[in-house]
DNA sequence: GAACATTAGATGCGCACGCATCTAATGTCT
DNA sequence: AGACATTAGATGCGTGCGCATCTAATGTTC
């Protein structure tokens, strides 16, 4: 078990992550929205549908890997369909599941977008400690 | 001028920060409201009038410390006006400014909720790289 | 001092969120 | 098979947010 950490370094580290996520989240939100038309959950998701193995996963395993609550990741999705950057497809196993897979349109915006983040997260993205 | 990082470090970062503050944030949010009926928001605002020297500050040095938008810190404080932890008041020098001070009732609350924003900082905040 | 620009903060609006609940499919138990 | 519990995901609802705009006070210029 490591040390007690103080409480003011506490308090202080918090601040940090606050400020500095704040920072970031900010400005990804208003670029990513002005350039490309999408949302951060929803680039986040496009990201998560792209970078993993396959282009198609349930609900469930996109959830795992993000930070929405259920139903956001739902409305999530259901904005990306309307977009046609994204299709659901039921499961035939078990058809309360539902599969999400990226379309050709979808990985073409992923792509532009991509650009975009890395350039916002290189400007604003405060300096990795060490 | 730093080295240029690798990209893939960089969105690793990014992705780490995003993590961490949901974690928290979520947390903190929900167990705030349930145990003493305040935001994150109201919470920090509040931490912002005692910690620091005056229990008084403009909207603008508020603002300054803080990582909210103007429009979201003044929403913040009409609800911490209605709920009585803090009052408004007007700055005698500058007609349009405003005075936000804290209530003794505010400080109790504040006091109250730091230990909850304490212990959840111990639990969920991930411990100090290094 | 009248016209215009700027500034501090409040407010209308639309949006994404979390929580609770709903629906429909699957599992379980007798 | 029939009754009940559980699970996957969608949806109603209320809330806090940012952006754009508004109001009122202050500064500036002629």
């Amino acid at each position: 078990m490591p040390p007690m950490e103080r409480e003011t370094d506490l308090v202080e580290r918090w601040r940090a992550l606050l400020s500095s996520y704040n920072e970031v989240a900010c400005h990804l939100e208003r670029v990513l929205g002005e350039a490309h038309g999408i949302t951060l959950s929803e680039y986040e998701t496009l990201d998560r549908l792209t970078t993993q193995k396959c282009d198609k996963r349930r609900m469930q395993d996109l959830a795992e890997t993000m930070y929405l609550s259920q139903s956001a990741l739902s409305r999530t999705v259901s904005r990306l369909v309307k977009n046609e950057l994204v299709e659901r497809t039921h499961c035939e196993d078990d058809r309360r599941g539902v599969f999400v897979e990226i379309t050709e349109t979808g990985r073409e915006r992923w792509a532009e977008a991509r650009k975009t983040h890395l350039a916002v997260l290189a400007e604003h993205l405060s300096p990795a400690p060490g």
